[in-house]
DNA sequence: GGCGTCTCTGTTAACGCTAACAAAAATTGG
DNA sequence: CCAATTTTTGTTAGCGTTAACAGAGACGCC
């Protein structure tokens, strides 16, 4: 079994003090004599002593660890988003501790937000992204400061998202300005908050211009799907300008219309959602619309940290804007 | 400031027994009375306990949780590998805590390792895919349950990692199969095991086969790096056959390849390494080299896992070997 | 110079749990 | 039915830290 290492008292004893001024020295506690806290300060590199973080959790109550709750972190999304979490969580001192889960029911988020609590988390980010989730929520204990991302926008919970609705209007809008008599839209699973924004966005944008949308085609994110609607859509002549929900399905969809033989832009135009890494080497390259994960993660965790500070939890909201990323795949209809 | 759950002691009085008892209950120790147990299961039950966990890791040295220390957790790969890693940690009641690093090098390596440490993680993970880490890692305490993954496969640590070079030489054999004379290889950076592992490979299956490789073109796994090499390719007319170390880059040479007007598989063959779910959906579907992510982690686990009960920090090492997925991004040559 | 007021340091008591031992209850055997 | 054993339960003492309070100097003010 594994030695363990000094503890704070011995610290104390090496250097001369009670153990209670080596912790307000780690603590930085401001009544310490320079000389003292350079005595100790001494002491604790030259044993090599690590404060134990479990008993300082056990003893005030929380740890340094913010929970996150999240479903599938092999998406782009959610792995960026996570990534940014951890790196933010890390610059304010916070460990991430990542609960997955296979799915996004009742139980198994409640089974992940337990997991979490029992290791008395200082707050839990909760990337909830479908409807089940929120129900889920709405039974937690208040009493945890607790942040949801991409969550439900009707539920009295704290809340940061990245603007679908705008994001999917600037796409279909960008079509829109180009020249296109209308746009099509392939969209995500339609349990996904996600989804559903984009596709109110993309409706917004055609209403606003006076037009009829036509049919939705339901994806489920994968390229798989977006190849199987871009199948369908590269057999209807009338279709001039497409937006996907995101950008795996824009890859699908442009599998298949170069399959049938269908060029873009030329005959038809293409904008995605997320501007993953790939997406401008993509044939063509893919004007799409770019979420800002780093602010997303920075708006969670200051509403996080902010909750656990003051012990309140107060309901915010915020949202970041996307922006749109115009590259070859868009060009004006021929007439 | 949140009001605290009950402790062990509340269960107790609800239950009429002794704290200890209530522990044994927890702890699934055999001599219980099952009338006993059932009592204790419904104070639990009724009154919401969860049992903290950091009193406990205060108390027995060490907690339920495995610290990861990893790099760029949004790269296809290194989220998969967490993904899985952390659905296997789960089911053997584990949490995941990530360290992330922003560089590799002793520095940050060390400090997030030190982190993880002082939260008393049970054992630690290090996702540590180049040179630099390898160092950090010599100098880590010897006594903590320590797993490399795609680490050094020169240090006397323990290690998981897939069999690059089996794969490399797999992806390469298959271009030869189909009567290719030779194989250029795009890599990726200089730095990676795993790209020194796939360049191995291809030269492996090249000299075995008498050839002499031709000059390698580096890249850095983005697709835009990929495009780069592939302008190159493209232009030399004696090009029939790529294969790049990951698909990404192979996204990258697909799109100069296209552009330059040389056609894939009747002009190039392409193969590809990871197998992204969109590979499928490339321009054409790609050939490409799946690793199998589920059985990385779930070898590391296990490893830690025999570590943390043992107490011995032997150097075992496992290798998982990855498949070709072949696709139509390959070819035989036109003569 | 005595006394209140700082500043610094030490002492004691939790936090909630498990380990080790002690005691009580149940079971067995003669 | 009593002693020896086994099973079940209770008691006590930490684990390493912070919080709350108490004590010891140093300092200024009347």
């Amino acid at each position: 079994m594994a030695v363990h290492g000094p503890a704070m008292t011995d610290v104390a004893r090496l250097a001369g003090v009670s153990h209670q001024t080596v912790s307000r020295v780690l603590n930085g506690h401001p009544n310490v004599r320079e000389q003292t806290r350079l005595r100790v300060r001494a002491a604790i590199a030259e044993l090599g002593y690590r404060p134990n973080g479990a008993a300082r959790a056990l003893v005030t109550g929380r740890s340094q660890v913010i929970g996150v709750v999240a479903q599938n972190t092999t998406l782009y999304g959610p792995a960026s988003l996570l990534a940014a979490l951890e790196q933010t969580a890390a610059e304010e001192g916070f460990a991430v501790s990542v609960g997955s889960v296979r799915n996004l029911d009742h139980r198994s988020i409640s089974a992940a937000v337990e997991r979490h609590l029992s290791h008395r988390v200082a707050g839990i980010v909760v990337i909830a992204p479908v409807e089940s989730a929120g129900e889920a929520l709405e039974r937690l204990p208040k009493d945890v400061p607790l942040v949801t991302v991409d969550g439900d926008p009707s539920r009295p919970v704290p809340l940061v998202t990245v603007d679908q609705v705008a994001g999917a209007r600037a796409a279909t809008q960008h079509l829109l300005d180009a020249g296109h008599r209308t746009v099509w839209h392939v969209s995500g699973p339609s349990d996904w908050f996600d989804s559903v924004g984009r596709i109110d966005g993309w409706r917004q944008a055609l209403l606003a211009a006076g037009l009829d949308p036509p049919p939705l085609m339901p994806g489920d994110w994968s390229a798989a799907s977006g190849y199987r609607c871009g199948q369908m859509l590269a057999r209807m002549p009338e279709v001039t300008a497409v937006f996907t929900a995101n950008d795996h399905l824009a890859l699908g969809v442009l599998r298949a219309l170069h399959e049938f033989g269908r060029r873009v832009p030329d005959e038809i135009s293409v904008v995605g959602f997320d501007d993953v890494p790939e997406a401008a080497y993509f044939i063509p390259p893919l004007t799409t619309v770019r979420p800002d994960f780093d602010a997303v993660a920075r708006a969670s965790l200051q509403m996080l940290l902010s909750q656990i500070e003051s012990g309140t939890g107060g309901a915010l909201r915020q949202t970041v804007a996307p922006t749109l990323v115009a590259r070859e795949s868009v060009a004006p209809p021929r007439r």
